[in-house]
DNA sequence: TTATAGTGGACTAATATAGTCCCATATACA
DNA sequence: TGTATATGGGACTATATTAGTCCACTATAA
């Protein structure tokens, strides 16, 4: 499949909906409103961002969680890398891991290619783009939208 | 992690192994032996490899396996697609699910650019490019070496 | 001092991946 | 025409990963 996780997908949303936001804080049950994401989810997947210093947070009461910077400085491979731990296609292009084959594998060097087109393409893409796409439609009024004709929620089965 | 399984990556192998010995017929046990690959496993994705059309198969003795069409014809694309299914980096962008979110979903479009970036460089490495990396190292060589000093195998525990 | 909000991490459940095995079918050849 | 050797199709189990929830703790404003 070589696809992304469903994490990282709420990841994302989470991350695209801070940035409509601009400086304002959110706190997480915000953050859940307004993408229809689970709390706890949601919670978890703000903690990783924290850590990850995509977005800063400010504890106690009025608390909540802003971008740690500009959504145009964002790309999207640090959300990837920040939700999923360092990208590589393969197992042996990661540095703490030894190919099956060693250092004959023939094939290594090729994926290396391939992974090295997809890492770029992911630097090439920012949240800003993210958030900002040709077909203008900010999540805050989807959220909003009367939930009637509703679609299959995320973390519902 | 964005990352392909393991299977795909043995599937690679064996491709790659076909492509080095031409137009030969091999059997399931040789591309095993050549590759280290479990047998049952080899056989799992041969038949996996035969149903994408990747490799053509002769039954009965002396029956086996060879790629169904040139090495320079193949694209790390259909291999992906043939092992892993249909590849898109979001389960909305595949034709038979439907977004959480519907149609108003901001971020897809923005996704469906790094897919079709993801794409092309797929589409742009070849079987042939897989099989003859810069550096020149038969799979050939490798299997029939001292099993000494061994690397950890696949599907070894 | 209390209510609210983030922090860290344990834990369970669900799903996907990896790997094995069995029985059927096809084919060459003695 | 029987037998050994192959692939074909698929069921099945085991394992690993992912998804999701929960709890005890810390920080802060009012």
């Amino acid at each position: 499949m070589l696809r992304i996780s469903k994490l990282t997908d709420y990841g994302t949303m989470i991350l695209v909906h801070l940035a409509n936001r601009a400086d304002r804080l959110c706190s997480a049950s915000d953050v859940a409103q307004a993408t229809r994401v689970a709390l706890p989810t949601v919670q978890k997947l703000l903690k990783v961002l924290s850590r990850g210093d995509l977005v800063s947070a400010e504890r106690g009461v009025e608390g909540g969680y802003r971008l740690a910077r500009s959504a145009t400085t964002i790309t999207a491979a640090e959300i990837l890398a920040a939700l999923e731990g360092p990208l590589s296609i393969t197992e042996c292009s990661t540095a703490d891991s030894r190919c099956e084959l060693e250092d004959g594998c023939p094939v290594g060097s090729a994926w290396q290619k391939i992974n090295r087109a997809i890492r770029n393409s992911l630097d090439d893409v920012t949240l800003a783009d993210l958030a900002h796409p040709p077909r203008e439609f900010p999540l805050l009024n989807l959220a909003s939208r009367s939930p009637r004709p509703r679609p299959r929620l995320p973390s519902e089965r």
